[in-house]
DNA sequence: AGTTTAAGTCAGCCTTGTTGACATTCCAAT
DNA sequence: ATTGGAATGTCAACAAGGCTGACTTAAACT
């Protein structure tokens, strides 16, 4: 075992939360508790021949509505071809809606329909369910620092999406 | 837009944070912290003909050497089949060592060898780099409250597979 | 008129997940 | 000793959802 520096001792709180055992243990929260978080909706979804990529799209078009293609597109990082896939589906099933710019005749405006909104709200309800039992078990400090962990691991160029320091910071 | 409980004003915290504006934004903190904590990794793997599937069957065997495929797999929560095709190339790749068990010779014990422990180290590290620079500047109280949120939000399942509860917490 | 941009489409490839069927090896219990 | 079950491995087929490359259409910009 390599002796990093804060191994001994525990007054020394500066040094000692940044240990590389530390630090795994961060990693491996990471991972288990992304796949739980996204166990929810994966399971609403299954079945329904859609999966986490649809997911994904409605989540952004319900937050953003009337969003334009490439811009879902930045959002997403995924390829036009590949997001192309998925909100063909869509748009087919009645779930999101393509209307031509007025501005721009170019561009194409996403909405979900009433369909579309009723499959987002189940998918995010199912978060929001154990976001608000993790949040309720950790009290209002440990999530606050949970956001600014999290923001603060995130891409600049990602930060640019992110709404959370837009709104509720003002 | 509906009014749920504690969405005036600003005093009371212990509402405030449990509103589903609060939460659909620690859901989307989720999503983009997430991409960007595999980043990393996935820009390393690729054009090894690796995958984020060989990254974590390499992490959970440098944590666990000697660990059977069965555990593997429940770790995981992948298929047998699945699990198989990574551990096969990797095995081939000469990055994991599979020993025929003393106790039980059906079972396979995994160990990375010094090519994969050098690999382990790399996407480790690169991770590490990450978690260290979003700990530094959100500062240790976040910290805890990043653990604390991301542990309540495991199913209690996966929590059995959490090294971070048992260890440093004696 | 010519170039660039937004969107969509077709074809093909890769990774990583899934099922189902089946072989092998070994432990344990009858 | 034979049989049943467990652990592992393997083959085949399939699906989702990424990717690249090439190409079209329509609209906007210059």
């Amino acid at each position: 075992m390599a002796d990093g520096p804060g191994s001994q001792g525990h007054g020394g709180e500066l040094l000692l939360y940044l240990t590389d055992e530390q630090l795994r243990q961060g990693i491996e929260a990471m991972f288990f508790a992304y796949r739980a978080f996204t166990a929810d909706p994966d399971r609403i979804l299954q079945g329904l021949h859609y999966g986490r990529a649809h997911h994904r799209a409605i989540h952004f078009i319900n937050i953003a509505p009337g969003t334009t293609v490439n811009n879902l597109l930045s959002i997403l990082g995924v390829t036009k071809q590949s997001l192309n896939r998925v909100l063909r589906t869509l748009i087919e099933d009645g779930l999101v809606e393509s209307r031509v710019g007025r501005a721009d005749k170019r561009e194409r405006h996403l909405f979900l329909t009433e369909a579309g909104a009723a499959l987002e709200h189940q998918l995010s309800e199912a978060q929001r369910a154990r976001m608000r039992a993790a949040y309720r078990q950790a009290g209002p400090e440990a999530v606050a620092g949970f956001r600014r962990v999290l923001e603060a691991m995130m891409d600049p160029e990602m930060r640019r999406h992110y709404s959370g320091l837009r709104e509720a910071r003002g």
